[in-house]
DNA sequence: ACCTGAACACCGTTCAAGT
DNA sequence: ACCTGAACACCGTTCAAGT
């Protein structure tokens, strides 16, 4: 930041913060009263700026969600990269990613509305392609990530060698299971009335099995798979983590 | 359908025929001209009558979304009742439950976007408490369907009996990941670029995989699973497939 | 060159008037 | 008792006027 300081005009700089402040006050807004009380009068209003700076920093209101997104992203970037160097098996590593992306989703739950929101079509056709662009951008990070540690895997022998080409589809497996469940369970539908237990739980047990299903190395009936789970998730969100579990 | 023509007064008749007037009319729209263009002028204009009558039948537009996703989950038991009756093991059975669920949105793609709109919270919140119940009602029809056949491979053996407090997990496992990949591949994730294959292969795939952790019987390397999931689609939409096929 | 906010377009919803 | 559509509220977006 203080080299950006550096070489950037001072006009440029206040550009830069007020764009920040633009997001900082939206997010909080979001995060306080919903989607639906979020409007461009309101957040110019708490800005103190006219709606026409708003739209000199973003071409529509999608366009400033999308924004909104990208910085989720790259939270969820940091917890892969933690997950990603995390100081064990590759099994366990890539037990990490999972980990990582459930409990920072436990911790936000509004961010994955926020992106569900966004990955609608009826709201995504009026993002401006620039944005788009800069989301997925971010997302194949994440994505890379994930296919880094099974290629590990196989490299070092944990995940046999003929699933060389299963490799995405192994990531997509767990990506999408671990999407799905948590859309899922915040959107209201009474899991608890279907008699099914809490949904990291759940995550954690269905991806153990899906990879044992891989004969991913070691297996999860050889390792004491809570004691796991704790040192991952201490690992990945230290002290955050005991909010949640003081609300459960 | 006769047997409520008999019992209902003409008025009442001609009330559910324009209820269903205006929700093929919305649904047409909504095929044909994406979620943006479907307005309640629109739909009462198209119907010829006046915007109150709409709301006569609808306490909101997305009373009406929500009935539209209602006929969606309707459809979809019908799929999932073939699958329950599937002429075979408990595990071919409850593959047909995952074949059926990922083939009906290759053939109906905007049903799944619907619902998805609907799940959002800023959507949902604006849903009236009737029309959530009556959807939910109808997706339990759903779960039940699936917690029945594990019940099934656990009474007849094809699944250990240790897992019987696993069956809503394992039910869960497979719905979530079904739910999380059909939602990654219609939100535009260019998954092509990233190197991911069709989802309804991978998906197939991947819950073979998931279901082998389960050690559920009869494994998958011990069946010929390409020529299985042939039979199950056939069996489940008969000529509609080739559709798909023609197009991909 | 940048900011402003009145004005516009659009859309969901209501309700007094009509039959 | 039911239907109508003008009127209203709200919100995203634009652009002429101001500095």
């Amino acid at each position: 930041m203080s080299v950006l300081a550096t070489t950037l005009s001072r006009k440029q700089r206040e550009l830069i913060n007020r764009e920040e402040l633009i997001l900082d006050t939206a997010q909080t807004m979001l995060n306080e009263h919903g989607y639906n009380y979020v409007t461009m009068d309101r957040i110019a209003e708490a800005v103190e700026y006219s709606k026409g700076t708003i739209y000199n920093h973003f071409a529509s209101k999608e366009d400033l969600v999308c924004s909104l997104c990208c910085r989720f992203i790259k939270n969820l970037i940091d917890v892969f990269e933690k997950a990603y160097n995390y100081d064990g098996s590759t099994r366990e590593r890539y037990s990490a990613i999972g980990i990582g992306y459930s409990l920072y989703h436990q911790l936000h739950p509004l961010d994955l509305q926020n992106i569900q929101t966004l990955k609608n079509n009826a709201v995504r056709e009026k993002v401006s392609d620039e944005k788009l662009c800069e989301m997925e951008t971010l997302e194949q990070k994440i994505t890379k990530i994930s296919l880094n540690i099974v290629q590990d895997a196989i490299d070092c022998g944990d995940l046999d060698k003929k699933h060389q080409e299963n490799i995405s589809t192994i990531v997509f497996g767990c990506w999408s299971m671990h999407y799905g469940a948590l859309l899922l369970d915040q959107s209201d539908i009474p899991l608890h009335a279907l008699g099914f237990s809490p949904v990291v739980n759940m995550l954690w047990k269905n991806s153990n099995t899906y990879l044992d299903g891989y004969q991913w190395q070691p297996l999860s009936d050889s390792t004491d798979s809570k004691l796991l789970f704790e040192q991952i998730s201490s690992a990945l969100f230290g002290n955050e983590i005991n909010t949640l579990k003081r609300t459960a």
